[in-house]
DNA sequence: TCCAATTAAATTGTGCACAACTTAATTGCA
DNA sequence: TGCAATTAAGTTGTGCACAATTTAATTGGA
């Protein structure tokens, strides 16, 4: 039975020339998915940062609230979702568990008292310079060329930008 | 309204090519971007899926389960998990939600009483038919040709074999 | 043969991610 | 000016992901 269209397969399309008519195995139908590929490296991503964040107490996604508070201390709740696209509903309760770290505090915006303003303590400034070699660590990890993870890069961004513009 | 600010120096590195306000070394900084990249990209293919397999009733990870199942039907979770690179913790209480929406059904194998191995139900088989629609349709949002999903899944392979195999 | 080591699943607990909804403050316009 | 609409954040509930541990079955070597 023929599964090319069970899997979105990015290989079965290209011409008809092609692999997915000669072994219409489910196994490696999934293998040639991009969204799983896609899917599998960013789980493995968190997995590969965990034990480098370790040592910082911080989780991948608490990782990266900090880096966009280290450069710009204040943020409110609704500016850091657009950066990190995230909405509340993952974002208030990640923010509770930093505060009881004490690396952040949330304030309320004097102007408009809906606001959420995030500032950085003591504590959370002074984490930068530990989080400082992380970045190193992760790149020898990976193992590749700049110029393909540039790429890779490039292409990530364009597939998200068409999921979500809408 | 400027989004300078808002626009993170993640991301600025990628025009500047070189390094950012809170991280000096410039392949460090490109470096993160991709992690953040892939993992927002990630994130935006599941919200992409959702809507699809609400139809089938099915999350991401049980459409994926379901892909397997539908090429080996009677896997183990051991086999299962190798393929999908989750582990029992993720399955087992994602294959019981599966069972009890009657796709499929989990017995103990006879040679080994230690493991379960996965059967289909006719329910389950049959809605093989109608997630043959979905890939298509993922295909379209991503909007972009497929010799450049094929070389975004080429990059994430690459990634994901460094990055996990130690 | 026996029992320690190994193996396969399951369990427990934490932390996202997000849909759907609620609460409370602000805005705008009739 | 008053109040409906909008907005920002928080809440609730579901379902992953995974580390760490447990349970129970199987294997293998002395």
């Amino acid at each position: 039975m023929s599964d090319d269209k069970v899997d979105l397969k990015v290989n079965k399309c290209e011409e008809v020339n092609s692999c997915s008519i000669i072994e219409p195995s489910s196994n490696l139908a999934i293998e040639k998915q991009l969204c799983f590929s896609l899917y599998s490296t960013a789980n493995a991503i968190v997995r590969a940062y965990r034990p480098m964040l370790k040592a910082l107490d911080l989780t991948y996604p608490q990782y990266l609230v900090m880096i966009v508070l280290w450069g710009n201390n204040g943020i409110n709740v609704k500016d850091l979702g657009q950066i990190l696209h995230l909405d509340s509903g993952t974002l208030t309760p990640l923010l509770k568990r930093l505060e009881s770290k004490q690396v952040l505090t949330r304030q309320r915006g004097e102007n408009d008292e809906r606001v959420r303003e995030i500032f950085l303590t003591e504590q959370g400034i002074n984490l930068k310079k530990q989080a400082e070699a992380v970045p190193e660590k992760m790149l020898c990890k990976a193992k590749l060329p700049l110029e393909e993870l540039s790429e890779l890069k490039k292409g990530c961004d364009r597939l998200f930008e068409n999921l979500t513009d809408e």
